[in-house]
DNA sequence: CCCGTTATGTGTCCACGTTTACAGAGCGGC
DNA sequence: GCCGCTCTGTAAACGTGGACACATAACGGG
């Protein structure tokens, strides 16, 4: 089994990882005191569901803790299962064969991830990685075919699920190949901060990635990221602290997204 | 109705197309001699309906010819409808404010696109043009809720349809973030000789495409594209001739299209 | 409070690819 | 067979962003 995928599985969690920050210490283990049959609760994929069904669904999706740093999937523990994030956050991401990554998404708890291409498909060369403790129900594949898809209230979801995804991913795609870093840069914060969970207390509201993991999602280095948030730190568009972005100037922040500078 | 979008549309039309290549003189358009029904034949989404169910769908999708150059859906013209090519390749493709584009993919016979994202999402911002004279049925968008989405054994192919979409597009993210012009060529050109239609008489099979609209989809200039090719050109690997290229050396290719070179 | 670890700030070089500007080559129409 | 348009080849100057190399600053645990 040391096959080709262990050796970028080794090179991906080396000492130096290239491509992520490095993991903390470890420390014990803890399944939170929540309750275990919640996991479905938040998640729009099963808002159809009757409360019934989804403590049915809830029975077969086990919880489990991931501790910061580990990783949820990769090649050598295949996918075979579709995950629900619980708490805590989770980057999905793809490495090259030397070992550069560029992050797919970082993932907030409710959403849905893993075996989404139903059916046979593989999610190939995806890593997922918890930023943070993160608690995540696991759906065996098998009950994903027997309950999910064939059952059209959930199957119509997860077509429009994919069909968001696919025009969020082209739109990216013409940012990278189109648009300079800092024009990306500002449509990126943007969206990360529509997408942020508001603070607790009405007015909190901040990005909480720090400048290499918005870098992971640009596509783009480190250090050329942080010259382009310094960039509108100084203009006062933005403020920063270590590891949070809040947004000060949302119109400043639009019209430079356009702006490619005659 | 002339707002914003149409000032996009003058300019990706106008004279100076600098996003694709001019239009031939117009000439008369004649629908093709091929029977109306049969749109959905070759289509694998349809692949599950009984030939009654398929003369009826048939029915509703009349066909239509487009010339070359023509402008299937735009901003202007919004999709609200499901497009089925039935012959001719069409482009789909994405502009920026200031003119420049990225070709999402260049569509076969057989292909469905148009509205993908199935229950009130859009296809924002994208265009499609015959890059050939096509023939292409046409669905309303009342129909394919009513017969499409309801219909368990279609809904399924359809997520199945994106999720493979999805992959490819993670897949062509990470290549425009992380490899270098030489290896996304490569890797482009593998997977449109793949696509491409075997030639009549078993050995014909050629990548039918300008240098300028193989640059559309790397996310790269014309002359860089150019140059790339060349290269492949004089070591033997592809043979071009214009607007077809020949793979000669497809081991070759695989290897350049890893090799990003110490 | 101190110290290791992790996040951020610069700064320099340079490669890849864009921009711009032309020149030749194949094909099609007249 | 000639002419025009579309494709392709080439080459210089430029610039964004990448690679590398440190310096400094904020945490956070002991």
């Amino acid at each position: 089994m040391s096959d080709k995928w262990d050796e970028g599985l080794d090179a991906a969690i080396g000492a130096p990882r290239p491509w992520s920050p490095g993991q903390r210490e470890p420390y014990p283990l803890t399944v939170g005191p929540d309750d275990p049959f919640n996991c479905l609760n938040e998640v729009d994929l099963f808002a159809d569901l009757s409360a019934e069904e989804m403590r049915a669904m809830d029975m077969m999706a086990p919880a489990r803790m991931f501790r910061r740093g580990e990783l949820v999937f990769s090649q050598s523990q295949p996918v075979t299962a579709l995950f629900i994030l619980k708490s805590g956050r989770v980057r999905i991401f793809r490495l090259t064969e030397d070992g550069k990554a560029l992050t797919m998404a970082i993932l907030e708890p409710g959403a849905v991830f893993g075996e989404m291409l139903l059916g046979g498909q593989r999610m190939y060369d995806n890593y997922a990685e918890a930023i943070e403790d993160a608690a995540i129900c696991q759906l065996g594949v098998e009950d994903v075919e027997r309950y999910l898809i064939s059952d059209p209230r959930i199957a119509i979801r997860i077509s429009r699920l994919l069909g968001e995804q696919v025009a969020r991913m082209e739109e990216r795609l013409t940012d990278l190949a189109l648009r300079p870093l800092l024009a990306r840069t500002a449509s990126l914060l943007i969206s990360l901060d529509a997408a942020a969970p508001s603070g607790r207390f009405g007015q909190g509201k901040a990005i909480r990635l720090t400048h290499e993991q918005i870098a992971g999602l640009l596509g783009a280095t480190r250090e050329a990221t942080s010259k382009a948030l310094a960039d509108f730190a100084v203009k006062g568009i933005i403020r920063q602290g270590r590891g949070r972005i809040t947004i000060q100037n949302a119109a400043a922040l639009s019209s430079a997204a356009v702006s490619s500078g005659p």
